[in-house]
DNA sequence: TTAATATATGATCAACTGTTCATCTGATGC
DNA sequence: GCATCAGATGAACAGTTGATCATATATTAA
């Protein structure tokens, strides 16, 4: 494959070729910040903690307070970032509010990721 | 379901079998933190630019930085962070490096992530 | 109404993180 | 050898974020 120089300047490393089907094959900007909005929401110690600990069981705020030993307003505030990225729904019961996952997407989710790191054994650096 | 008054103080509002439930299915402290660090590598603008980049095609570091165009320096650190995370293996030829995609782990979750926000439709606060 | 409980939320602050800039290593070619 | 190019990396700085504290809302009970 020829280095195809286009124009002026930019003759330089990159493949053309491979880079139209990259650019092609790309998902749109609002989706990939969309995608990456998800994944940032997931990955965070905290919330993966109770990701993992709704994946059996629905729980209510108080549950996650005494399970994580956290406070519950640290516990309420990561339910919220969880909630605006669509990965937990909440229902209110009274004077509780029962957390659950929001859709067997967020199960397969924590499965493979699951899956994954127990595979390649990612160490902490 | 009656709050099994435990011991002295506590007597609150938690559900002790559901906790006992949830407890006994948490996965320990250090993979929870891996799976939340493995997470955490996809959920940023830049890395999943480059992940999706790298979904259907194998590219060099200079390729990446024409199609996303960034600095080479901003892609080589995000490029570092995603093999710290084992989520994409080098492969150096010559003067270039080439990049793609660890394992089928990380395509499957890429797509069923791109799946979830597709259908939810999650929209920027 | 008043009190108590469960949860949500705004403000603050320390810790973390992504980009830029400068520099360094390694490979190729002259 | 020297110059050039691809890539990696450390320092610095700005922007982001998670925990805490204080407070607000809502539900239930008395």
């Amino acid at each position: 494959m020829m280095e195809t120089k286009t124009d002026v300047c930019q003759e330089k490393c990159f493949h053309p070729a491979k880079l139209e089907k990259a650019r092609k094959a790309m998902m749109p900007d609002e989706a990939l910040g969309d995608l990456a909005d998800l994944f940032k929401a997931l990955g965070e110690p905290t919330r993966a903690k109770i990701l993992n600990a709704l994946y059996h069981v629905d729980l209510c705020v108080c549950d996650l307070t005494v399970l994580l030993d956290m406070t519950q307003s640290a516990i309420s505030h990561q339910l919220r970032v969880l909630r605006a990225a669509k990965i937990v729904r909440s229902r209110k019961e009274g004077k509780n509010v029962y957390y659950s996952l929001d859709d067997e997407h967020i199960q397969k989710l924590i499965q493979l990721g699951a899956e994954h790191v127990l595979e390649k054994g990612i160490k902490k650096r």
